[in-house]
DNA sequence: GCAGAGCGGAACGATCCGTTCCACTGATAT
DNA sequence: ATATCAGTGGAACGGATCGTTCCGCTCTGC
């Protein structure tokens, strides 16, 4: 008997019970576990996941019809909670709070580590592709409106802000508190950078679609 | 033929001729390759590094015991590259100046990922131990003297600096020279927010020895 | 008490990869 | 000139890994 975890059905409700519930548990189980152990490491074999997850092979290909579906459905979960990070972010009435906000959620999150290290393991969806678009286009409007409010440093383009995720998602250290710990710790020293009246960045900044090759199939 | 690369060498001086000569030039090209292609991907098979050289697998083997024997050399000459970057700072008179010069330095020849990445994928000689705590002591010399010239935030930690080195190393695009610049902008983010006057950094700083699991072998 | 949804895990086949081995080449020594 | 052999390219090998399939079992829902 797998996964004797926790207490029976509430039979009236639309409550699951039994197998059934047990089958949705796994959903999530599964799901938890993929994100987990892909996190740690994107090439980790699907039966990894299994045996995190406490389940057999077979619950997870019952689900997914392959690894790359897995994989997809993933980053595509990682996307979602991205745009809806941006988006909480964006009800935040100061513009600058707004900004360190949406980082600091994306950051704890973990969800940009996932979205770029999965992106050229699979061939992604048109969807996805189009969440991507609105994903931009929401993180441009938070960095406008950081810069209208005085306090972004106006020589940040909107494409900076994934290289400092990037920088916060390679801090990593065994322990998922600690590491979120770290995170934010290096994300403070990043935006205390991002005030204004220092010298100018140099180089010439990220142009968009310069990252688009993240999403070409690496061989 | 393999190689045919550059002129007849002049046997006068005690310039190596002929196969001598190719052998030498192998040993660099070799090593060259084996360190594009293992920052490229920590995995890598030694076919790739091979390849890449422009040379057959048999010449690798005769230089390195093992493929182990390779990314212990790869990552011993990395820590040495880093320990001589430390050093080299360490003349600048200006304590921030030296600070900022060393980082500049290391995040140019890209010598943290490697040492970072590749450890872990070998048993570390007791040697490399005492590079990696020599290293420590030097870094420790130059955050001290960051700080006693002013510009440093106190709040800073040596430890911080592998983070910050971490978050650097981790951004990375297809051109080497465009991943330079972009580090560099990213560096120049970071080095702004070091500064001093501003809100305390969150949570306990990282601890000496907080990072020594890298140098566990994994699985 | 029966049908079948859901599951665990062994088994399979296809890579992949580190390492060895062998035949060959051309510089060097005699 | 000729023999030698350090240095090399690359095929071959054996073991490991991994995605996927399959079979037999269990326990639920009817």
């Amino acid at each position: 008997m797998p996964n004797p975890t926790d207490s029976p059905p509430l039979t009236g409700r639309r409550a699951l019970t039994g197998r059934r519930a047990q089958a949705a548990r796994n959903d999530t189980v599964i799901l938890e576990a993929a994100r987990a152990v892909f996190l740690a490491d994107p090439k980790a074999p699907v039966a990894a996941v299994a045996e995190r997850a406490g389940v057999g092979i077979s619950a997870l290909y019952r689900r997914y019809a392959s690894k790359e579906d897995l994989l997809r459905k993933l980053c595509d979960d990682g996307l979602r909670a991205f745009i809806a990070a941006a988006e909480e972010a964006a009800d935040e009435p100061d513009g600058w709070a707004a900004f360190a906000g949406f980082l600091t959620r994306v950051v704890d999150a973990d969800v940009h580590s996932l979205t770029v290290h999965l992106a050229g393991t699979f061939t992604p969806t048109e969807e996805l592709g189009r969440a991507a678009i609105r994903a931009n286009e929401l993180v441009d409007g938070l960095v406008r409106r950081a810069r209208a409010a005085g306090r972004l440093r106006p020589d940040v383009v909107p494409q900076d802000v994934g290289l400092l995720l990037e920088g916060c998602a390679a801090i990593r250290v065994p322990d998922p508190e600690r590491t979120r710990q770290l995170r934010r710790r290096h994300l403070a020293l990043l935006l205390a950078g991002l005030a204004r009246d220092e010298p100018p960045l140099p180089g010439p900044p990220p142009a968009a679609g310069e990252f688009d090759w993240r999403w070409e199939r690496r061989e």
